[in-house]
DNA sequence: TTGCTCCTCACGTCACGTGAGGTGGC
DNA sequence: TTGCTCCTCACGTCACGTGAGGTGGC
């Protein structure tokens, strides 16, 4: 069963539980957006519970549009708003930060809802005639 | 005003009215997704309504997340349905192939369902965020 | 020791973006 | 003739995918 006992887990794991490819877990460590808490003596990646929320949050924003830096910069962010040491010039920048990705992800929500929208009427178009009798 | 007057666009307006990026039409014609059904004596692309349409068919597929390839076979299958010289084998593999691309529809409409879902959540968690004060 | 899992290069791919340098057309 | 629009290379980019060849670890 790997290395779960140790509270760690290998990449194996985490693809099946964050439904992410290997290859792309691997990418977001080797940018900087989510690295292993731990590498074992052998050099494999050892994830943790907190390491795969951070990648779930990730699979999320994905559909909104953010590029990899764009969401690494707002977990950046969301993380100095809970640093209890960090200062005022910070947190404010970091505020600021947060609204404008706010204002980007609604617009991102907006155009999925417009997106959906189109892909259901496409869906009916395709049914129409795919059920359709060809004379 | 260009080559409207003729019945042809010019690929910048052909942009203005699709909001793809003359690129992306470049980028269509190139691989033969939407081809210009003529060119000017000096080598300008020129565009019918027709065309114009074709490519905001396939600027509505988009969001469903078919290949460029795909979206080829899937208008070139609507195509043969169309034409009435088509023979009844012709016809029946198209009928085959748009049923299967009304399958992956709605199987990417149901996972834009999801996102859209996922992209409200986490809306609610930015604004949650911005407009806490920091204390 | 076997076998499954993981590792690091390194090159490929998809759908374009971004100049560079040059020409068309009202 | 000016200037705006368009042209074709050709290389870059983003987010990975796909082997190749080798090793870790229960």
């Amino acid at each position: 069963m790997g290395a779960e006992t140790s509270g760690y887990f290998q990449i194996g794991q985490v693809a099946e539980r964050t439904e992410l490819s290997l290859k792309t877990i691997r990418h977001y460590d080797e940018i900087g957006l989510v690295q292993p808490s731990a590498r074992s003596s052998g050099g494999f990646r050892l994830y943790t519970e907190a390491d795969i929320d951070r990648l779930l949050v990730i699979r999320r924003m994905k559909p909104l549009g953010f590029t990899l830096a764009e969401m690494k910069h707002l977990l950046d962010a969301l993380a100095m708003l809970d640093d209890p040491t960090a200062d005022a010039v910070a947190r404010a920048a970091a505020q600021a930060d947060l609204l404008a990705y706010r204002n980007k992800a609604d617009d991102s929500a907006e155009r999925l809802r417009r997106q959906l929208a189109y892909a259901e009427e496409f869906t009916v178009l395709l049914t129409t005639r795919t059920s359709l009798p060809s004379a």
